[in-house]
DNA sequence: GTTCATTTCCAAAACGTTTTGGGAGAAGCG
DNA sequence: CGCTTCTCCCAAAACGTTTTGGAAATGAAC
């Protein structure tokens, strides 16, 4: 509405002492202070925000690139993930710009338009790959960021994750210890990292209870993957007695095909992210938590602490994935 | 990297003519442009978006606040909503950040931080109440604005809706058509439009009907909601045989409400929204599906309309909500 | 009364663009 | 040649803030 021109104007005052008036800078006396905020106040002033980030030279702002393949929906923890990251970044002032990348476009591009065009302090990366390109770019910009999902990049950088690893090698022990001899996975495309940790985890499990890896399918980390990657898995000569899901949505998808199998009702199921829907599907689905932080606080947390100039070494945490146990996880013949 | 002196001193040319040259001016001549484009291709100059932010007037932003109430998570297709949106005002240069309510702060506050400070050139809102105080301010300050759903604003504002309605109207006709008598509906908060809509459309078609609207429960737009309703709904004296619900999620966790209670699995149920896990649950989710459009694309559009300065009259549109039969709808004592 | 430190204020520069309002030279026309 | 019209270019202003480097006034110390 107004500028610091004609605030400083109708106090008598020059743009200076009303600027850092409002700034809380010592030299402007308690009176005047005063009389300027009141001013302000009563104004509506509020600074304009292009004109502070052309002098201070910083944009405040933080752009997450959403990955838009067709059919490759994002999960729905996504928009309550980017949020809870949206309401902590904005008590320091930055603001979270969501960038979909447009068919033709590649999340690199993205990342150059942003970082190139001084669009940003910071990006933050999700559906990282085990080698992501955008990661080594923007370490070659010099440019704060943080991801959610490590990466296998050699030069560190700051992440969040789940210890998916853990999860899923505890999981199989589980049902091995129950009996299970026939443990599948319905693994995601192995190029996400997270896809890829949760599928070793399987494996290792497997290993540890001598028995042998080769009951899995592929598919996308949604309902539908699920769906068809269970159906391909059932009919196959051997058949699992239980199947550890890469996300919930592959699970919810997979009950739904085990319902149209003759004995698929029979078959134990996990999943993983512990997504609301899962607690209210038939059986309730039985899943994996991430405990002790809340994802994207911490994501905003690292990415602040990133731009203050951390070592990014120092900003890395992976968090336990905790048993969720409903109903899937125990269904029998 | 560099910016447009830099670029003009490497040239011999002035900053005026370098600048006049990439925007496509016609007072440049071919040969220098080329000379110039070339040039800045190789110093991958982008031009610094505060700078060209603050000379233009504009932020070349669009804000979105996200109502965050605890326990009120935003709906899955949300995300992919928002994402179509920003993919498609990216085209117009125009970037979407997100805005969640922190605590202690309403939505009006967001709406004035952003457009008090110049923050943004437009906004979009999500979850319209029928008396929405957000609209009000925007309307106030003659600021941009389009809405996902409508209000019963007296001045016409941009929005995009689905006629839920008639979609709900007609869904009761149909199964008052197929013979049920008792015809539930468990309806989302009254203050918001939507679900104010699709308990009116319920209404109409039971008068329609000749019968009465007295079986109804209120809920959260959640699965948790929906559990609640549905188990509060069926423990009155009278049950319904077919219940309506504001939301798939509502439906999903009525489905799991009815799975609990005597004869649940006989009485037939129908959501709105169609999201993916609807088509997965058990009995696979009847539901109800905006038809014709791209929301978040016709979000983008309209809003780039009205920033455009075209009459908030012409920028209305209402798009019919489809039935999309699966078989929840289906289920017989 | 002089000197020095402190308090309180401000003029001007800077951030990197876009845009205004010409200006120099070439070309066209009589 | 004299005049006008184009073509191509540029200097300078402007956008609204923050920050630098003092300056004037006041008070303290001697």
């Amino acid at each position: 509405m107004s500028n610091l021109k004609q605030l400083a104007n109708s106090l008598g005052l020059s743009i200076t002492t009303v600027s850092r008036a409002l700034d809380g800078y010592a030299d402007v006396s308690p009176a005047t202070r005063l009389r300027v905020e009141e001013a302000a106040r009563l104004a509506g002033y509020q600074p304009n925000a292009s004109a502070r980030r052309l002098r201070r030279q910083r944009a405040e702002l933080v752009a997450v690139p959403l990955p838009s393949a067709p059919g490759q929906i994002s999960p729905p923890y996504f928009i309550d993930m980017l949020s809870d990251c949206a309401e902590h970044l904005a008590v320091a002032g930055l603001n979270l710009v969501i960038a979909p990348v447009p068919r033709g476009k590649s999340e690199l591009d993205m990342c150059r338009r942003f970082v190139d065009g001084h669009r940003v302090d910071a990006m933050v990366l999700v559906r990282t790959k085990r080698h992501d390109e955008r990661v080594e770019f923007l370490q070659s910009r010099g440019i704060p960021f943080v991801t959610h999902g490590r990466t296998e990049a050699q030069t560190p950088h700051a992440f969040i994750d789940g210890d998916g690893h853990a999860g899923f090698r505890e999981a199989t022990l589980r049902f091995a210890k129950e009996g299970h001899v026939h443990i599948g996975h319905l693994a995601g495309p192995r190029d996400y990292n997270f896809a890829h940790l949760r599928r070793t985890g399987w494996e290792a499990g497997l290993s540890e209870a001598g028995l042998n890896a080769d009951l899995f399918a592929v598919g996308d980390p949604t309902e539908r993957g699920g769906y068809e990657a269970a159906k391909a898995l059932m009919s196959g000569a051997h058949k699992p007695t239980a199947i550890l899901c890469c996300t919930d949505e592959m699970a919810i998808g997979a009950l739904s095909a085990l319902r149209e199998i003759e004995g698929g009702d029979a078959v134990s199921l996990i999943g993983h992210d512990d997504v609301p829907m899962g607690a209210y599907s038939d059986p309730p689905l039985s899943t994996m938590h991430m405990t002790g932080a809340n994802v994207g606080e911490r994501l905003a947390s690292l990415l602040l602490r990133a731009i203050a100039g951390e070592d990014p070494v120092t900003l890395q945490e992976i968090y336990p994935v905790e048993f969720v146990p409903r109903e899937s996880h125990r269904r029998r013949p």
